[in-house]
RNA sequence: GGUCCGUUCGUCUAGGGGUUAGGACAGUAGAUUUUCAUUCUACCAACAGGGGUUCGAUUCCCCUACGGACUACCA
């Protein structure tokens, strides 16, 4: 009988999501939903040293913004409850112990500082690997070398100890990764990892395994980084005797900086001067305790949809020309097989062309509401949603981010404040502010004002005058916005109106009455 | 240092024993436009290097180089 997919995004509550993080939940999430299976979310929160307040609302509140929907999580508990690792903290001793019994782990219960002291002395031997294994466990202070007896004295005494890992001298372990076929590790590179540490939690290792057992886990889908570690996993696996239900794993591909080398961090964002996090967030800096703040995605104007579908190329691709996907179409196509092996790098131009895509392919009215919503935030507040509706559409091609119609729509909001002086220069003569005393003359009058008409009626002065139309466009534009550059002229005095678009001549006919006598 | 992973245009990538090595972003040029932008068209641009295997390798294998991850009582 197959067994239900299940899958799960298991951050650690450390600081906000960064889009590496964001990118994993994400092709969880598509996979899931293609193999009509289930999501989870779990909290990896064994570190209590490392509890950052507010993370975790971060993560949820980034994933409902990216619009990746858990079936199960802490805020909406499923049949295996708790999803906080720390309120499952309970469970994990019984595993660890089942592990002593069979001698597949031991208590260890050397300090911090005889740790130290022997990897300094293996380093000074020059052993290549120094670590805790199966060699060097023999000259510690564990119950696999003390006797049975002093071992439960220590215990009874509640001397601190940990639980390591027993892992075999020499075996080989290997896996087959759905990203990269078998990788295979021997286990003599692997340490005697620490199971539980002596404060009485779990470490990651123990807990993932214990918990993604637990949670009927099917696939596990985690960054690169978790490569080296998931031959452990596989012991883990073996010796608690739930090899035949082993989740397969899928390493992703790391997400590289945009400049230089190495893989995308937190500090990246600030000084490359893009957002590493879908959403803003306020921290403080870990040496001067001073309050830090790291932009977001959201607030830098990106949509959702835009951000995932960028999201999703990096290091998946569909394998065909098509390059915009909404959620569901990347639903439909996601395959784990399509997943590249190789890191990507981090590429802006192309996160502000998807934006610039899925801006304009919004409905005008929707546009309007962006339009509207800055409109009023600066205070401008008489504008009707047929006018927004207009001028969002004629804008629209101009803009990348929501707040750039706003900005673009300023002119049909203020009369020019100055000139531009190059075309005026160059364009605005006698001959050139008489037409266009002419026509703002006629304009009030015109009972048709689409642009259409307007342009009619502007070619027929100015040819009326012996000129031609593009003799004043170009001074119009300027005595009509101010700026040398813009959307369509006929279509700015339509919406403007032309009692306004007449007014606005005519104060340009006063003020740059200066160029007209010389 | 050790272990593991990776390497196709500047970037994201398709492809795969015989191809003009395809697309997208960026860049450049041209067309359209009253202007800028948009749009359209064209151009530029890549199989890291060396050995094999093979009639033939960018594709398969090995080595080298380079890059990266990991190497905690962090995840």
């Amino acid at each position: 009988m197959e067994r239900e997919v299940r899958v799960r995004f298991a951050p650690s509550p450390t600081g906000p999501l960064h889009i590496g993080g964001v990118r994993t939940a994400l092709y969880n999430y598509l996979f899931a939903r293609k193999m009509g299976g289930k999501m989870l979310l779990r909290i990896e929160d064994t570190d209590q040293n490392r509890f950052v307040p507010g993370a975790e609302d971060y993560i949820r509140q980034s994933l409902e913004w990216c619009g990746i929907v858990l079936d199960e999580s802490p805020w909406n508990e499923g049949p295996h409850a708790p999803y906080r690792q720390s309120e499952r903290k309970p469970m994990y001793m019984q595993y660890a112990l089942q592990l002593v019994e069979s001698g597949h782990a031991y208590y260890a219960f050397d300090t911090p500082e005889e740790l130290d002291a022997m990897r300094a002395r293996l380093t000074a031997a020059k052993v290549p690997n120094p670590q805790y294994n199966a060699i060097t466990r023999a000259q510690m202070r564990n119950s696999l070398t003390l006797p049975e007896d002093e071992v439960k004295q220590l215990l009874d005494a509640g001397t601190a100890y940990v639980i390591r890992l027993k892992v075999p001298r020499k075996e080989e372990v290997r896996f087959n990764d759905m990203i990269r076929g078998w990788v295979v590790v021997h286990s003599s590179s692997i340490d005697d990892k620490v199971l539980m540490k002596s404060d009485g939690m779990p470490t990651y290792h123990l807990a993932n395994i214990v918990d993604d057992h637990l949670m009927e886990i099917t696939h596990v889908i985690r960054g690169e980084e978790w490569l080296p570690s998931a031959p452990l996993h596989v012991l883990l696996y073996r010796y608690f005797g739930w090899e035949s239900t082993m989740p397969q794993f899928a390493h992703l591909p790391l997400l590289l900086k945009p400049d230089g080398t190495g893989k995308l961090s937190k500090r990246d964002g600030d000084r490359l001067g893009f957002p590493v996090f879908p959403l803003e967030w306020h921290g403080t800096d870990a040496e001067t305790g001073e309050p830090t703040v790291s932009s977001g995605y959201r607030e830098s104007g990106y949509l959702p949809d835009a951000f995932i579908n960028f999201l999703a190329f990096l290091g998946w691709n569909p394998g065909s020309q098509q390059e915009l996907f909404s959620m569901d179409e990347l639903i439909q196509e996601f395959s784990i097989e399509r997943v590249s092996k190789s890191p990507a790098r981090f590429d802006q131009n192309k996160v502000r062309w998807y934006n610039e895509q899925y801006l304009r392919a919004k409905p005008d009215g929707e546009l309007a509401g962006y339009l509207l919503e800055s409109l009023q935030a600066q205070g401008q507040t008489d504008v009707s949603t047929e006018k927004a509706e207009q001028i969002a559409a004629l804008v629209k091609e101009r803009a990348t981010f929501p707040a750039d119609l706003a900005r673009e729509a300023q002119l049909f909001f203020q009369r020019p404040g100055s000139y531009d002086e190059q075309v005026v220069s160059k364009k605005w003569n006698a001959q050139v502010a008489g037409a266009l005393a002419a026509f703002a003359q006629q304009l009030p009058a015109a009972t048709d004002t689409s642009p259409d008409a307007i342009k009619a009626l502007l070619t027929q002065v100015v040819e009326g005058l012996g000129m031609k139309l593009g003799q004043v466009l170009q001074a119009l534009r300027v005595a009509v916005t101010g700026a040398a550059a813009g959307p369509d002229l006929m279509a700015i005095m339509s919406i403007l109106g032309v009692q306004e678009t007449a007014e606005r001549i005519n104060v340009a006919l006063e003020q740059l009455n200066s160029y007209t006598a010389a």
